[in-house]
DNA sequence: CTGAAAGCGCTAACAC
DNA sequence: GTGTTAGCGCTTTCAG
């Protein structure tokens, strides 16, 4: 059952008059074989509606075809159930059909290191690890089977591991903060997320060696990714309650949804008094009022990346990374001065 | 590569000093092993990192421990970018999680009946297809291949069909109807998708048969489940000029949002004069002002309904469906009557 | 209780 | 150009 209808490449070349080789030969274009003979293999194969057995091959040539994908993102919550973020949301149907064009089918593979691993895990041609964190086990586990993978993000404490791609984070944030600067904002506070992964770590860093060039005492509070508006309206509170800032940046377009709130529920004026951006764009941050600037990532784009990568590691056994791509701002009210 | 760091069953026989057979029998649970033997064969399958190859196992008896996912809903769309519909983006996620706790791994496969076809993707021991069309090809096609599945949604050309879950599509229309009816509301209109399928159709005829119990005249416009907060409002506009109604139910999140908009625009009051609700929850219902009542849909309960009849027909070769789970009504302020 | 051996469907040497 | 054959790693009779 399941299993191509049960139609083998013996069957074929029964009908075909041939033998199992030249079936294999003909419909893989590998061998020597007769145009006429080949052809009369694809006409049998065709009306039998033979399709080679995924396993036997695999088995034979020690890949399938099939890629995995770890959200590492997201194993933290239970039900996978998106963060808020629209990358994220987007990210595993996005790459699947990508994947799909280039005839690798593309399977969620949650946390690799709790069991029970789903039988297929460890005989995947290769991974793309979305958001690895820092001293990640899942790294580990691969790198220790030599399963070859690439990474959404770079890995914080392997400097030399460069099979990675990503928006250009660094760029992005020097841009916001000249966005920022550009509207006659000085004091600007950091709401940074509290993974460890090279998106928090790229912010963070560029917006302290931002303020030290510009002779400002940081301000950064931290919250979790996954506490959502809630959390945003929290860091909101902290915010004011430790002296109001021009500018707020948050990391997720629910946090600064949630910072929002805060601020004009203080009889702040937005962006009048206090301007607010995120890092990465949401549904949160297009419908408030008024409406967030933030990033609009690059999944599609990244993926290609990715896949290229990949490929490219899988056959020739290396590949040249990291590979940028761009984020790109999206100005709206929250931000406009004028 | 990518197979298991290449230890084989063979390894760890020689390892444990006893036949191969031995060595699969022990890890299985499967012939007559003494104890001492079978832990012996466990601590030197341990020791090495030994993984059963998942082809050669696959080959062997035909599964694999794979199923595959295919959103019909979103075949149309060529990144699988989410339609706006909480359900949509949340299920993958959702259903991957919940298989993997059941030792199984979800492949997402984009149209099966366009090429190229990824090499597993007719071995996986199974699909689930998520709301299917009316005489969906890729359904025809897992027949043909007599390859199993179950639905999320009914097959509408195929009553006799019980391999489905879903919630309860009817239950849901007529309680919002019930809702709108206790707040006074009588002249209904219903903004229905265009894809055929079970969840359309199931609402605009639980919508006909009460408009008939009422004697009331069906205003129903069409709108692409794809066109968004821009269809909504267009559709808000086309109703408007009909005439205004005292209630106006949305398919989607996106549309009621949109409808609204315009509702608000043209001066009128909702919930005061105009109330609003929508078939399927989501960010967009959420965050309007008035927020907008909604059915959140339960992904996860299907999930579960829909792996549970799954794997009782990979196993039994039947199982007994339709099975059912309940969308919950979330009232908002735009059907606040007071 | 244990092991030898057949064979799943396929590909790739290697003969013819 | 074409066919024979040896396995890939595993599970499963079937003898011992």
């Amino acid at each position: 059952m399941a299993r191509g209808k049960g139609v083998t490449i013996r069957d074929v070349a029964r009908r075909a008059g041939v033998s199992i080789t030249a079936v294999s030969h003909s419909l893989n274009g590998k061998g020597t074989i007769s145009e006429e003979t080949r052809a009369r293999v694809k006409a049998a194969a065709d009306e039998l509606g033979y399709q080679a057995d995924a396993f036997a091959r695999g088995m034979r040539q020690g890949s399938i075809g099939a890629i995995g994908l770890v959200m590492r993102s997201l194993d933290a919550l239970g039900d996978y159930t998106p963060a808020g973020v629209d990358v994220f949301e987007r990210f595993a149907g996005i790459l699947s059909s990508r994947a799909l064009a280039r005839g690798l089918s593309l399977t969620l593979v949650p946390d690799l290191t709790r069991s029970p691993v789903p039988p297929l895990a460890f005989s995947m041609d290769g991974y793309v690890i979305m958001s690895p964190n820092a001293q990640d086990p899942v790294i580990d586990l691969l790198d220790r089977r030599g399963i070859p993978y690439v990474c959404y993000g770079k890995l914080l404490d392997k400097p030399d591991f460069t099979r990675w791609s990503s928006e250009d984070d660094p760029l992005a944030a020097r841009q916001i903060l000249a966005h920022f600067e550009a509207a006659g904002a000085r004091e600007i506070v950091l709401v940074s997320g509290t993974d460890r992964n090279a998106w928090n770590a790229d912010f963070l860093q560029e917006y302290l060696s931002w303020c030290e060039r510009h002779g400002v005492t940081p301000r950064v509070y931290e919250q979790s990714e996954r506490s959502g508006l809630d959390g945003g309206r929290d860091a909101g509170l902290r915010i004011l309650a430790d002296g109001v800032p021009e500018a707020v940046f948050c990391m997720t377009g629910r946090h600064a949804a949630g910072v929002q709130q805060e601020v004009l529920a203080a009889g702040l004026a937005v962006p009048g008094q206090v301007m607010i951006a995120a890092a990465s764009d949401s549904e949160h941050a297009r419908s408030s009022r008024p409406a967030i600037t933030a990033f609009e990532l690059n999944p599609a784009g990244t993926a290609d990346l990715l896949l290229d990568m990949l490929q490219e590691l899988l056959k020739t056994g290396e590949t040249m990374g990291p590979r940028l791509t761009r984020a790109r701002l999206r100005p709206r009210a929250s931000t406009r001065k004028d």
